[in-house]
DNA sequence: CTGTTAGCGCGTTCAT
DNA sequence: ATGAACGCGCTAACAG
C-alpha cells in the first residue's frame, strides 16, 4: 500500500534535514495542499481566516516553494540567462549590469554564465542555461557561434547584444552602428588636424571588423587612404615608428594598451599622439590622460535587449534587429 | 478516463513546439521510459542492441533530458552558485574565474549571480540561487550579511572567499592573511627608505579593516606610528599635502586612484611617491608605472573553495577556515 | 539478464 | 475546499 507523506509523517512536524514542502504546510494547517498553493499565491477562493492560518503556518515552518517543481509545472522560470565571455572587459560587464537592471524592472531574475573563448565552452554555458529552462537568453559575446545561437533560439528567445559574425535567423539583436562610430572618430581627429591615423585592432570579431571598415571608409572620404593602416596591438611599436600622429583603437582595452605603449616609450599624449578608444567604458576614465572614446548607449541597449526578450516571450515571431547610434565623448587624449 | 501522452500521441512523432521527452523516445524506440532512462545513463541491464537503438532514437529526436525534472528527483543539480557584488573589481572576477575552473574540473557547472551593494539585493540573489537548488554556494562578496549566510548554510553548503564582518557558523571560508600582507608592504617600503607611509582605504569592509590593522601594527613595529595615517581616497590630496613619501592602498583599485591623483598633480612615482596596492589584479599590470602589489593566491583560493564545497557536499560537518599566505610582487611603483 | 510497472519528487490546476 | 492528474526523469520492485 502506497503511503503518502501526509500519512507517514507526524503532522505539523518538519522532517529534519529536509526543507518543508507544501505538504508539510498543508498537514500542519489541516488543509489540502491545493489550498495551500492557492493561499500562498494570493489566489481567490480561499476563506480569509483559512488563508491567514495557512500563511501563518508556512511562515512558522519557514516554507519556501520549490522553484524546480514550479518551473517544471509552469513551464517558465522568470529567469533570464546572460552569457558573457569576458569578465575583464568593462564594456561587457557594464552591459550585463544594464541588462540586470532592466530585467529586474520587468520582474525577471538574471543568471550569468561565463565562459572564455575556448571552443565549446561557451556553447556548454548556453546549454546549461537552457537546461535550466531560462525564459530567455541574452548573449553578450560574439564568440558564441551561429549554430549554437540558432539551436538556442529553438529552445528559448535569444537576443544578441552586439554583432554576430554571420547573420543568424530566429534571434533578435541590439547593437550600435560601428561604422558610424568609426566615422565619428576619424572626423574628430581630422578636425583636430590629425591625418596619419593608425587603426589598432586585434580582432577578427564582427564589431572589430565593422569598425575597421568604417575607419577605412572614413579615411577614404577624407582623401587620407594613403595614411590608412591597421595593426594589431603587438605591432603598435613598428606601426608608430612608421610615423603616425593619432591612433584609433578598436576598443578601450586596446586604446589603453596604446597609452601604455606611449608611456613606456616616452611619447606624449595627445602631444605626440592622439588616442581614441571605443565603448566609453570605465577604462576610459581610468586612463591618463582620460580617453576620448565612442560611447555606446549601454543603458538603453540593456533595456532594449530585455524588451525584445519580453516581446518574444509574449509571442512575437519575426526577428528584430535594433541599431543604436553611438556618440563621441571627447576627453584629454585628443 | 485519463490519457497518457503515450496513448494520445502519435508514437514516434514529436509534438511540435514541444521538446521531446523521455516518453517520446520510449514510444519511438518501442520500449518503456524506464529503459530509456537506463540506456541514456549507460546503466547496466540494457541489451546492447536495444541500447544502441535507444541512443539512436534519442539522437534523431534531439532529445535532451530535462534538468529540472532530474534535479527534482535526484535532489541535486551539479550546479555551484557564485555570488559576486562587483563586476568591476578585477580581483573579484579573477576569483570567479578560478572558482569556475576548479568547479569544472570537479564536474560542476557554475552559475553567477551579481548584485550590487544595495541592501537586500544580494540576499535576493542568494535566494535565487538556493531556490534553484544549487549544490553549493561560493560567496565572493563581504556585502552578504551574516544572517543571510547563516540562513543559506541551512539550505546548501556555503564557502565564503574572503572575510565576513562577524564570524558566521556553519560556513567554510578561504582567505588570505591580510595582516601579513599589510606587514609585507610596510616592511618593503621601510626597506626602501620610506617612512612616511600613508594608508588609503575607503572601506569598512572586513578585509579593509584587517589590512588597516596590519598596517598600523607594522608601522608600530618599525617605530613609525607617528607617521601612520589612514585616509579615504577622497582625502588623498589633503593627506599627501601633509607630507608622505609612500602610499599603501587597501586594494589595486584604490592604488590606481592614487596613481591617477599623482598624475593629475605632477607627482612622480616612485620618485616623489611610492605606491603599493593589494590583490595583484590585472589592474596592477595596467598601471603605469606598474604597481607593486600584494598577491593573493587566487588560483589556489578558487581550488580550495571548490574543494571545501565538495567536502561539505560529501557530508563533512564541521566548519573549516583556510587562511593562505599572500606574497609581495614588486614592480615599478616602488 | 532484459525489460516493465508503479510511484516518487513538489507545486499547480481542474473537475467535483 | 479537495482528490486526481500532470510536468519529466529516476529507481525500487518485480515479471519474463
Amino acid at each position: 500500500m502506497p503511503q503518502s507523506a501526509q500519512e507517514t509523517d507526524e503532522p505539523g512536524r518538519a522532517r529534519v534535514g529536509h526543507r518543508p514542502t507544501i505538504l508539510d504546510v498543508a498537514a500542519r494547517a489541516g488543509v489540502s495542499k491545493s489550498l495551500v498553493s492557492l493561499a500562498l499565491r494570493g489566489a481567490p477562493g480561499v476563506g480569509a481566516a483559512t488563508r491567514e492560518r495557512i500563511l501563518q503556518t508556512a511562515d512558522e515552518l519557514g516554507y519556501r516553494s520549490n522553484a524546480l517543481a514550479r518551473a517544471l509545472r509552469e513551464r517558465r522560470t522568470m529567469l533570464v540567462g546572460v552569457v558573457i565571455s569576458s569578465l575583464s572587459n568593462p564594456y561587457h560587464t557594464e552591459i550585463v549590469t544594464s541588462v540586470e537592471r532592466a530585467a529586474e524592472a520587468a520582474g525577471l531574475s538574471v543568471l550569468l554564465a561565463h565562459g572564455s573563448r575556448e571552443r565549446g565552452r561557451l556553447a556548454g554555458r548556453v546549454e546549461a542555461l537552457l537546461d535550466l529552462h531560462v525564459d530567455g537568453l541574452v548573449v553578450v559575446s560574439s564568440w558564441v557561434d551561429a549554430a549554437t545561437l540558432q539551436a538556442a533560439a529553438r529552445r528559448a528567445p535569444v537576443v544578441m547584444v552586439g554583432r554576430t559574425l554571420e547573420p543568424v535567423s530566429g534571434i533578435d539583436s541590439v547593437n550600435n552602428d560601428d561604422e558610424l562610430g568609426a566615422r565619428l572618430v576619424v572626423d574628430h581627429l581630422v578636425g583636430r588636424g590629425r591625418e596619419r591615423i593608425l587603426h589598432v585592432s586585434s580582432s577578427r570579431r564582427p564589431a572589430g571588423l565593422a569598425r575597421r571598415d568604417g575607419y577605412q571608409a572614413a579615411m577614404r572620404a577624407h582623401g587620407l587612404e594613403r595614411f590608412a593602416r591597421v595593426t594589431d596591438p603587438a605591432g603598435i611599436g613598428a606601426a608608430l615608428a612608421a610615423g603616425h600622429d593619432a591612433v584609433f583603437a578598436r576598443n578601450d582595452v586596446e586604446a589603453f594598451d596604446v597609452l601604455d605603449h606611449a608611456w613606456d616609450h616616452g611619447l606624449s599624449v595627445p602631444g605626440d599622439l592622439a588616442v581614441v578608444g571605443y565603448d566609453d567604458s570605465a577604462l576610459a576614465l581610468r586612463a591618463r590622460p582620460r580617453l576620448t572614446s565612442v560611447h555606446q548607449p549601454r543603458e538603453l541597449m540593456g533595456e532594449r535587449a530585455v524588451a525584445l526578450l519580453a516581446e518574444r516571450i509574449g509571442g512575437r515571431a519575426g526577428d528584430r534587429h535594433e541599431v543604436l547610434a553611438p556618440s563621441l565623448v571627447v576627453r584629454g587624449s585628443t
